[in-house]
DNA sequence: GTCTATACTTCGATAGAC
DNA sequence: GTCTATCGAAGTATAGAC
């Protein structure tokens, strides 16, 4: 007997990333989650005992996910810009799957990992890891210039999860006249920072000679 | 007779961007501002009215005067390229004088303006609006490649407040042994940025030809 | 303008029955 | 595993004296 594709905690876990990604930690009501889980919330805290624990496990759990899709760019044989392509796509993918995780993560910067415990930092810590290890590669390599790893990633991944978090506000400034925010749509953006990054990334011309 | 440098509303103002950089607008308790600024409660409540009310005066505050200072950068009778370095310095230097700034802004990126009121937002929106206006003014002199100015405002942008934002995160990420997190300082960060920027921005040479 | 005391509300968490 | 009812702590805000 097949149980239901989605059962309780993972439920909870859903819920719980709508609400800490509108609301915050501190923003996020226990209530509301078990609510919009449909579930009673003595059943939440049976099952993950606090509002901190459940925070947690819900980072735990999406941040490995993310940092395994990543994973397996740096293992396939392609050139090093096609790599740079991959992490801002398998991103943007992960996100279209994921649409909390961006808010979550703003916040958590914010936060200062305040919330955390040793094995959910190390969670964390898995992506800008992942993502600064494909690009040491490249360097390595000789096919990116030579560049701090985490300047690369902030590069990269910064404008990426700004833009995604930022939908809600990007319309209040196009409420206000702010000239292209009404027009910025999720492929332009993509396409036009695959671009940027490319250039940022590449070797010129005489250092490719070396 | 001249007042004390830090009279009441200003002292509120900045023990109010301490705490709500600290904990997001939920998190942030309003005893806290008040015995932060050395004030009593009630005077707190006498100046600003309300938690809402006080959060927004910062936030208004705090946008129109980085917006300001971008602003000159625009009139300023320089190369395009070198107005983007100017906008990373700028950013950089309001930075250190306001090192709260950065946290308010993603938090507000995630929170989606919801505590703003029209006014406020109009405040925000200077900042994306100025930037934008500067990397608009350089495509058309032909001294910078055409690209969405709003993509180029998150390129330049979203670093460098993750950056700076992140710097209790980015301990925390030395702690678990990430490689580089240890060994980037902001002087490092804000010269490879501007490099990177430079050349994801600049005209290709046979752009330049036309 | 400044302070003390407190009203009113909300929230995280649990006890205890089933 | 599931639910109802509720406790106790914290939090925003204000009344009212000076």
């Amino acid at each position: 007997m097949p149980r239901p594709a989605t059962v309780s905690p993972d439920r909870i876990l859903a819920a719980a990333a709508a609400e800490f990604a509108e609301r915050g930690y501190a923003g996020a009501r226990v209530d509301r989650i078990a609510r919009k889980a449909r579930v009673n919330k003595a059943m939440l805290y049976y099952h993950f005992g606090s509002k901190q624990a459940l925070y947690r496990a819900l980072l735990r759990n999406t941040f490995a996910v993310v940092a395994a899709r990543l994973q397996h760019i740096a293992s396939s044989d392609r050139p090093a810009a096609e790599h740079i392509d991959q992490v801002v796509d398998t991103l943007a993918m992960f996100v279209s799957e994921h649409r909390h995780f961006p808010a979550i993560m703003l916040r958590e910067i914010a936060d200062g990992a305040t919330h955390l415990d040793r094995e959910t930092v190390r969670a964390l810590a898995a992506l800008p890891a992942t993502v600064a290890g494909i690009v040491q590669q490249g360097i390595t390599r000789r096919e990116l210039r030579t560049i701090h790893p985490l300047v690369a990633y902030l590069t990269v991944l910064a404008p990426i999860v700004m833009f995604l978090a930022g939908t809600p506000i990007r319309k209040e400034l196009a409420a206000e006249h702010v000239a292209g925010a009404a027009n910025l749509t999720t492929a332009v953006f993509l396409s036009q920072l695959k671009d940027v990054m490319r250039r940022a990334f590449a070797l010129t011309p005489s250092e490719r000679i070396r």
